[in-house]
DNA sequence: TCGGTAATGATAATGATATATCATTATCAT
DNA sequence: ATGATAATGATATATCATTATCATTACCGA
């Protein structure tokens, strides 16, 4: 929570890193998924690989993906965060299925919003996010 | 979280309902900030007037505010829930201060976003947040 | 004014998410 | 293969936001 540890790989004095089974099949899972995923998903999801996997471990796993820039965190309404593979895109455009929960990144970019933003206010950043059924949950 | 308190007014056998003085404040500072606020506002600014005034008070008041339809409920990611008063725009479009913290609502509305849903996708509402500096701190 | 009781305030309890601890396991340079 | 130690798993412990509890207060009709 305070001194970040340097994970910058190539540095010659670096701790050394090990390459374990459960870092590799959580990241073979955001790899298979290609959506957003919690770390409640990630972790029932690689239990089904490593049934023993700890909750803590996933945690750890996440955070450690997002220092080296492998993932990024994302703010879901409703959902609290979960992590992605950073993309190429330049902006956010998710879909949250109302049925199953789960996230998707949509495939075509929004344009950025026009709002007339009032005098003062400098636009940073924006998300959206869209709601509705997806394929699988449409027709409940 | 069960059994939903009937509150519709006029029933005849209704609970009767008082009209509080806390109760009273808090839409009075709803209606003057003009923007939506997390309980946790709506305590500090309410406790101005009201200094005796306990957080589990504003959130049985905004929870029954919310049954009655006088403020809808707003995920802001990073936030938390926030309330507002329902407007009469069709869709939501905020601004997220990233220093500050405060929410803005946009008086421009947005056009509905026309991504490329993947097929069998269902659109039934979406979300769009701004985020950067307002006037005030504009300049850090 | 008075009394029944809705509402409040203070605080404990809850639930969900995330981190810390620590004994044990497993990776990897040697 | 072996040992130093990074990483894990299990669990305890934070952190918050929200709700429940309960004695006390105060609204409002009589």
């Amino acid at each position: 929570m305070e001194g970040a540890k340097k994970r910058i790989s190539g540095s010659p004095e670096d701790l050394q890193e090990r390459r374990t089974r459960q870092r590799r099949e959580i990241q073979v899972v955001f790899d298979r998924e290609e959506r957003p995923l919690s770390p409640r998903e990630v972790h029932d999801l690689v239990k089904e690989t490593l049934p023993r996997l700890g909750l803590a471990t996933v945690y750890r796993s996440i955070n450690r993906l997002v220092e080296e820039g492998q993932l990024v965190a994302l703010e879901i309404p409703g959902l609290g965060t979960c992590y992605e593979i950073p993309r190429t895109k330049p902006h956010h455009a998710h879909f949250l299925c109302t049925s199953c929960k789960r996230v998707f990144e949509l495939e075509k970019e929004e344009d950025e919003p026009r709002s007339g933003l009032p005098e003062g206010f400098v636009l940073e950043d924006y998300e959206i996010i869209l709601k509705g059924k997806c394929a699988e949950c449409e027709g409940d």
